[in-house]
DNA sequence: GCAAGCACTTTTGTATACACAACTGGCCGA
DNA sequence: TCGGCCAGTTGTGTATACAAAAGTGCTTGC
């Protein structure tokens, strides 16, 4: 693996799981040293970051990680709900209907995922991971999906921000389950209202403070 | 000014003017030469049109400028419409009416910008620029500014693609301004609906050839 | 005692040298 | 004659040295 490549995936992880917390000051020197490579792989890391939003750079000189915080996270979902929306839409229009069929009933059992022997619930945001990932194929948008790709970085940020809570997650599975259903019906109305749904709950939980966001 | 900006500036400007066409081969050391700079800041620049999608890395190795045709740009508009149309309801929500019914003045009289002494319409796409900002500050969301800020990087480059035409850029003024009246008005669904014409008529004048994009 | 200026330190910006990988050309063998 | 291999060349990836700029703290003068 390339230098720069390995700054960049280290640093990345290390922002979006709140091991740098926002505001934490990112110095070359001390990165190259840490990082174990020369400033000149760090730079490149930094400068990626930077565009895609988790780094910013610092008044006059320096860089830090960004900020994100509840206060802004209502902005967030602006953004992600008319991105997921039209996605949703277009994947309404182009569907392969057994794949979103599929989809709709592993998500009808997905209660089954959430288990205390699963306290990360990579299971269960494995599987809404291939919902997005079916409704990004069958959009057929490169655009919107680059667009929805740089977005879930912050998601995931803000994901690990909140405590995630079983019974809430239980319910964001039956509203995916919901969206699947619309898309694999062909009812692109219907998929962006079950979306918008969605996000208004998980929204919702998010800032009352202790639930998972998707 | 900084090497690197300059760097990044030059080559930005290339690329969107298309004096630079897609699959140019963009080689480090040629262009530290041609650029007066040494390769740091070259890459640098690289790296950061790379990231906006204005350069895409060649398979294996070396940086070439991103393609763009009209086979896309209707994937590109509908990312464009999923914005816009959420950028016009937040600020119909929020705006101030004055800035708004001040742009719809203005705008309904755009048709006199539109003049052969200046071919190049910077007057009026001055304008529809005051449009875009306006809509931005008012619905005041970061993320979606943001979002729309690096999708407009493509839409310039498409508008340079297409000859103008000072018929269609007369009926898009008027778009304009029932645009900026929806959202004088507080009309969210309007401004939304407007919106969505809008780009319609924009989109079909551009692949029928010879239209301006906006 | 306070403020202003200067020097020092720290950090970023730039240049360049070196390492390595990939493509290209020619040559040799089958 | 064609195909494969080897060497040379070219270009990117990384490291490091040097330059410049900005912040900080000290000193000095008022």
């Amino acid at each position: 693996m390339r230098a720069s490549e390995k700054a960049y995936t280290t640093l990345r992880g290390d922002i979006v799981d709140w091991r740098l917390p926002p505001g934490t000051v990112l110095a070359e020197v001390e990165l190259s040293a840490r990082l174990g490579v020369s400033r000149t792989p760090v730079r490149e890391a930094l400068a990626r970051l930077t565009a895609e939003g988790l780094a910013e750079p610092q008044s006059g000189r320096g860089t830090v990680v960004s900020g994100i915080s509840l206060d802004h996270v209502d902005e967030l979902f602006e953004l992600r709900s008319a991105l997921e929306c039209r996605a949703a839409e277009l994947a309404a229009r182009n569907r392969d209907p057994a794949v979103f069929l599929e989809l709709h009933r592993q998500l009808g059992n997905a209660g089954r995922l959430i288990t205390e022997q699963d306290p990360a619930r990579r299971d269960y945001y494995r599987l809404a991971g291939e919902l997005d990932t079916a409704i990004d194929d069958a959009a057929g948008n490169h655009y919107l999906a680059q667009a929805l790709k740089s977005l879930r970085v912050h998601l995931v940020r803000v994901r690990r921000l909140s405590k995630d809570n079983p019974a809430r997650l239980r319910e964001a599975a039956r509203e995916h389950a919901d969206i699947a259903f619309a898309i694999a019906n062909g009812n692109a109305a219907v998929a962006s209202a079950a979306t918008t749904v969605h996000l208004d709950n998980s929204l919702r939980h998010l800032l009352q403070g202790g639930a998972a966001p998707s």
